[in-house]
DNA sequence: TATGAAGATGATGTATACACGATAATTTCC
DNA sequence: GGAAATTATCGTGTATACATCATCTTCATA
């Protein structure tokens, strides 16, 4: 625990708002990071004066960043009480992957209907670069390309709409899908089941390629549930108050 | 133009914290319901100095509420240039309806399977109470219990973040489905449209349920999209300043 | 007269200060 | 000695003040 503690009150960069964008969304972007790689587990407390000394800046942009991760549920904001990480329970982290699954599928089943011949090939083109990097056994390169290939898959819906919000539950679940990628055995099997929906985009099979997308996603929730029942058994009570 | 200005610069009520939340979620709501019944239309600005003086607080909390109507997508942000009620164009209200339609048919498709006898009763007691709405031409009670009917049918899912994903996008579209209820025959269609989903609901038939909600959505696109174009070609060009 | 630059005006972005509420520690009473 | 109440401390909620940026006006110049 000392490190977590460590985590929120070390100083860090000093987060100048001459950059692109302002504070508060390079701030949601650390917190997120931190989220996602588990440098801010969930349960911890995220308290707006830490914060604020910790990148230098007042309280005011600490409070907006604040809640634009509460808007996109990576954390919970209880009034008068503070701001959490998002707790995940199983029944939780199954209703994430199910909504994710029937995402993606939707997703899948759009754009093999819609998506142009560029844009196929494009597609096509990350996977023989996912092939890559799992020779390679580079994990890392595979999440990133990986993130690539599935936002290709959203944007070949041709619906803004569709894909802002198939992105938004994927940030919901990006903390769990994560851990998948920390074995090697799950690089293949990922990969393998990316050329069956690669190619039943290719001939624009609608029905197959949901399909397979709705399994791809749903065996990560296997994996990701095993890990959370692990965690869960390791470490019993995490308490966060209830609200009210 | 002017009786805008004045709905935004009119002093309102005192809003006085001491209610059961916060007094951002009070002015979030109160926004969202102005722009919803069109008083604030879309391309309106929202500046802060004069929010905060019709409701007699301080910029902070309208701030978070502005913040809080941008992340839910009714109003959008430019940094440096204010916030501006989410403008629709035709492309965007079909990628939003289209979003809405899927996600419906989803909803009906899990909740055919899904719902317990409890929970079905209670979708056929809401149709029901929907009939008399319609025999009286009670437009605001049809609104009302569509809305409650429709969410029966979210939770008939039993997945909380699959009814947080659609509620989001309802909100979204909320602005532009309104529109049909002023029509008393579109009241009827719609109705009967829901006998046909109530009948597949109840046998548990799956793909009938998905498919009649999808089409129920889309039914409402139409009209929506009629709606838009004649408002668009009513009053030409909407200055809304572009990014940058 | 038209055009462009400089100043004025006002809004947004950020920082600081105060008020309220919650939690925790200490004290007091049983 | 233990439990309940009171006070102390700290964080959140709100208000206000200052800095920065955008826009509009105005005046000078071509």
């Amino acid at each position: 625990m000392i490190e977590l503690t460590q985590s929120l009150a070390m100083q860090s960069a000093p987060l100048e708002p001459s950059d692109g964008v302002g504070i508060a969304q390079q701030l949601c972007q650390t917190l997120e990071d931190d989220i996602v790689t588990g440098k801010l587990p969930p349960g911890q407390r995220l308290e707006e004066p830490l914060l604020a000394k910790r990148f230098g800046v007042s309280r005011t942009p600490v409070r907006e960043a604040l809640q634009l991760l509460t808007a996109s549920e990576l954390a919970e904001k209880i009034p008068n009480k503070g701001v959490y990480v998002s707790l995940a329970t199983p029944e939780r982290l199954t209703a994430m992957f199910e909504s994710m699954a029937e995402l993606e599928g939707m997703c899948g089943r759009l754009a093999a209907k819609r998506m142009t011949s560029g844009e196929r090939h494009n597609l096509d083109k990350l996977h023989h670069e996912l092939a890559e990097t799992v020779r390679l056994g580079d994990s890392d390169g595979y999440e990133t390309l990986n993130r690539a290939f599935h936002n290709t898959l959203y944007r070949g819906t041709h619906n803004d709409v569709l894909v802002d919000v198939t992105l938004s539950v994927r940030r919901r679940v990006a903390p769990f899908r994560r851990v998948q990628f920390t074995s090697m055995s799950r690089l293949a099997s990922s990969h393998a089941e990316h050329q069956g929906i690669v190619d039943a985009i290719l001939r624009g099979d609608v029905s197959v390629a949901e399909q397979l997308l709705y399994d791809h996603i749903m065996a990560v929730h296997d994996i990701s549930q095993d890990y959370l029942i692990s965690l869960r058994e390791a470490s019993p009570a995490n308490d966060m108050p209830a609200f009210k």
